[in-house]
DNA sequence: TATTGTTATACTCTATAACTATA
DNA sequence: TATAGTTATAGAGTATAACAATA
């Protein structure tokens, strides 16, 4: 039998494990509940940030994801050819690419998101308005003392 | 210039990703402050896993941790040539290894759990007391939700 | 000459499954 | 025959640097 060994609960007490633990099981969660739209949470990160940042080159998003440059090309091929993300020739400069979303891609980014929220809520389920509030808050604080702000390093 | 974009803080409303970018921020921020010991965090718990289960078999250690066999071997090879653990033969069973740590293990061992205690702090050096306990109650509360217990999702 | 995007190469990490030695 | 550990192989994912088109 394998349990002689009873792993893990010892650092339990530490903010820092939990925190590392929680955050890949959650984001290993969020990934699942978007597999039904054929997406992982990369893909979301790209349709979000073409919504926010739309018309911009395709290393010009890289940079404000720390994507290099080889990388994105992978990744917006990968939106493009599922008709969520076009690659418009920029007349000013065409060299650069000027990324905007497709009519589908908007659904589905407006699907995605949804999805987010659900999953979010079921994250939360176990806690109380308040204490999602507390949570957030000291959420933040942490992360305002933990390295200067940036984008989520798992796109990185 | 790159800074038409400025990626990221719409979701900062989102616990699911401060979680998991904190997650993945301090755990990154973990493994550095490890570096000076020429470990990484998969070896910390390897070493505290040895500590916790002296004399257990690599197999009964990764079925805990969730590790295959295979990649024990490569993990249990590391921390052996670095003089960290001892593979015994077991007398009963010839063809089981028995692990423990070894003098200079444990030593490296309590190191790194000071170095963990240290990085804890200076997590949390933005919080009052009562708010670390605060989080530390909501995070437990949270990984009471999600998902069963078990080890860090990290080792596997 | 510098820059955007692309491609090619090499490297790391991992899982799978074959293998050995013991049981 | 079954199990502990090991090794071999093949696949995914990645960064690096060379390359083409345009500026």
């Amino acid at each position: 039998m394998a349990e002689g060994v009873d792993a893990g609960e010892v650092l339990g007490g530490s903010v820092g494990f939990l925190l590392s633990k929680l955050g890949m099981t959650s984001a290993t969660q969020f990934a699942e509940t978007l597999e039904p739209l054929g997406i992982d949470p990369r893909h979301f990160g790209i349709l979000r940030i073409v919504e926010m940042a739309s018309g911009q080159s395709q290393q010009q998003l890289g940079e404000a994801l720390h994507i290099p440059p080889s990388r994105m090309v992978a990744l917006i091929d990968d939106v493009e050819q599922r008709g969520l993300v076009e690659r418009r020739r920029n007349p000013k400069d065409r060299r650069a690419h000027a990324l905007h979303l497709t009519p589908k891609g908007r659904k589905l980014y407006d699907q995605a998101l949804a999805i987010a929220t659900e999953y979010e809520e079921h994250l939360c389920e176990g806690l109380s308005e308040r204490e999602r509030d507390q949570l957030l808050t000291l959420l933040h604080k942490l992360a305002a003392a933990c390295g200067p702000a940036g984008s989520h390093p798992g796109m990185a």
